[in-house]
DNA sequence: CTAATGACAAACT
DNA sequence: CAGTTTGCCATTA
């Protein structure tokens, strides 16, 4: 909040946690990805950004939203950072390193599965 | 208001 | 090909 001028607020981050709780499941997709979809490509950031405000959301499945390498970046946010890897291996994504194996198998695009009409 | 930071990404060297 | 730098947009200090 600068003084005034800005009202908008959560409306980038509404729009965020609903694709991602659209992402089906043992499915993830990268901060681009909904970046994209929500018209900002190159707002990547605040994506991340948003998931860091969807902590008081729980019903955001932020372990499933990784960077555009499939790296779980985002771990260490978590309650803890084996959380994260869990939560996705429990949905059938191969994790190794903090990676997701075969990510291109388990991106889920939002621009593409949710088919802008 | 200016400056710096951030769960990223693409471009440049 | 790998490491470094800039860009993006919003939030915090």
């Amino acid at each position: 909040m600068v003084t005034s001028l800005n009202n908008k607020n959560k409306d980038f981050f509404e729009q965020v946690y609903e694709v991602v709780k659209l992402i089906p499941k043992g499915r993830a997709t990268s901060y681009g990805a909904i970046a994209n979809y929500l018209g900002a490509k190159r707002s990547s950031r605040m994506v991340g950004w948003a998931m860091n405000a969807a902590h008081s959301n729980p019903e955001i499945p932020a372990h499933r939203v990784v960077n555009r390498n499939g790296l779980l970046t985002g771990k260490m946010h978590f309650p803890t950072p084996t959380r994260m890897q869990e939560s996705l291996e429990s949905e059938n994504i191969v994790i190794e390193n903090d990676q997701i194996q075969d990510f291109k198998t388990v991106f889920w695009d939002p621009s593409i599965e949710l088919e802008i009409s």
